[in-house]
DNA sequence: TTGTAGGCGTTATCAT
DNA sequence: ATGATAACGCCTACAA
């Protein structure tokens, strides 16, 4: 394997010196710059990054969180798109990635899991799905060891960022368009998990919009599972007029319990995922990029093992209706 | 943070006692064997796997080089149950994992991805989605400098693997089920990609069916792509008298377009994925546990890894129907 | 501006 | 059986 070694030699300089050229530091005289990056290209080089992680608390490594949820794999769309995102731009940025799943470490402590990273010379995180429960995050996240970003929670500090889009005006708007559409009063919401973020924020956001239309809304938690919706929606569809989900799985689910029960009532989901193409009828829904996300959130967190501060960052979204023949082709 | 050295100092041994205790080397008395566990237990001690990559060509790390389908998002399923398959049993066998997608060196030589897999300390790869096309990683396969385990791709040498389910019998199977449920004559096979190694294997199993039960079949190639496999249903499928499809979502395109066409004929699938329960009819289909097929070719990449020498390894899969509540619960 | 040398945390090779 | 010690490839003061 070349090495920055045989660079050096090749390019009749110091070590140090080519080290400085391929990290792009200052004190280096254009001539030998230059002379530097022909051998490189000369020799192939390409620095090994694992002894460069070795070496320097500067280039870190990025671990991905990713809690996927096992009971729903229809949603695998989303972790896909999130992980396949980070992994480009980080590719990108030059960063080092490795990825893990809630599930690997849920039964081990704060110190554990922090001292694993470490093990790992993991500077920056990315943590995708996760909930107030998450006590063991919430200590990681407030050690201050490493440089964080959130998607989809308002935790935000010194070391700290979180990337998502505005659930709480993207719940509003979704439902409000599809209200007016159907001139709906009565509304059934059907919420996700009790002590989700996104959760609370698209809750809000529907208060928002009641206050404002003067609507009346019953509130269940459905877990984002489509049975759960299923079931609430066979429960308590009948004597609304409106069916809103927090998730597009669960829209599903609804919509599959009216077909049953033969009574139509409009539903709208939120996500924008690719199911939504296969179940026959259209809706609304709220898409968002969560490729394009999850590289901002890559690179926020650059920034940030850069040294910048935590911060909130919004992505776009937008509101679609999905049918079959825009899915497939 | 905690290293090696200072588990020495503790234990009152040499650092070079320590990794040895700790990597289960022989040559240890049992008694500083359980003192240095015990230092261990007591400081907490997890090593820097980084180091050990640098150190060692022995505790190589793993790339996942995967091969990821834009075009239909709907198999995402697969390939995340491949990812977390493999991250999982790596984390068991105390493997480091990285993850890439082919995209990220389709403008790549040989030579340059063999640089950069070094530039890692990559030492082991398993390969999900190969072509007979992808020239440059049957390049990488020879030219030996890493162990492989190809996932349902019959390449096998003496640091290479071969890992999947027997596609030839599976597809024999399963049109064999669905033709006798429905005493069929005229088959239309839509296969996939026409330099697939799985697409060659299945159209086997279909040329054995045929053979055995005297059928007619016409053969289309459909590139795994549901909008394709509807409009070649649309155009061959009135007069034949079933749909045997090599994917569950060409399965789904096919079956779209018999409701379409307002014809009834029989239509099986392959993979199994979740998507099948939402389309209404329920159909024949071979399903495989991918996360263990996955888990599977890192285990025997270890065993490569280990020394041992390439070979065949088979999965088990089975046939069965999907319909929508055995989905959801 | 350039080069020297001392780590980073392990592994592995030798002596002892 | 144990312990120095030289790699591994790179980064970074610090010295020249």
């Amino acid at each position: 394997m070349v090495s920055i070694k045989d660079v050096a030699k090749h390019a009749g300089v110091a070590i140090s010196t080519v080290s400085k050229v391929i990290n792009g530091y200052p004190n280096v005289s254009e001539e030998t710059r230059i002379k530097v990056n022909q051998v490189v290209e000369e020799l192939n080089f390409v620095p090994n990054s694992v002894a460069a992680a070795l070496s320097s608390k500067q280039a870190g490594r990025v671990a991905l969180l990713v809690n996927l949820n096992v009971k729903t794999q229809a949603i695998d769309e989303i972790d896909m798109q999130y992980i396949q995102g980070a992994i480009n731009k980080a590719m990108e940025l030059n960063l080092d990635v490795i990825t893990l799943f809630f599930s690997m470490f849920k039964s081990k402590t704060m110190e554990e899991l922090i001292r694993y990273l470490k093990s790992q010379s993991i500077t920056g995180i990315i943590i995708y799905g996760m909930s107030k429960e998450d006590k063991v995050l919430h200590g990681l996240i407030a050690s201050m060891e490493f440089k964080c970003v959130v998607i989809d929670a308002p935790i935000v500090n010194e070391n700290t960022s979180s990337v998502g889009i505005d659930h709480r005006k993207a719940q509003y708007e979704v439902a409000r368009k599809t209200i007016e559409e159907n001139n709906c009063k009565r509304v059934l919401y059907i919420a996700g998990k009790r002590n989700g973020y996104v959760t609370q924020e698209r809750l809000l956001g529907m208060g928002d919009l009641v206050t404002e239309l003067e609507l009346t809304m019953l509130v269940r938690w459905g877990d984002f599972s489509e049975l759960q919706a299923r079931n609430i929606t066979m429960k308590y569809g009948k004597n609304k007029d409106i069916v809103v989900c927090a998730s597009d799985l669960m829209a599903i689910g609804a919509m599959k319990a009216l077909t049953e029960m033969d009574i139509f009532r409009p539903v709208c989901g939120f996500d924008g995922i690719i199911l939504m193409g296969y179940v026959g009828k259209q809706m609304n829904t709220v898409r968002q990029d969560f490729a394009g996300v999850s590289a901002r959130a890559m690179e926020e967190l650059a920034l940030l093992m850069g040294g910048k501060e935590g911060c909130i960052v919004n992505t776009p979204y937008s509101l679609v209706r999905m049918k079959y023949m825009d899915i497939i082709c």
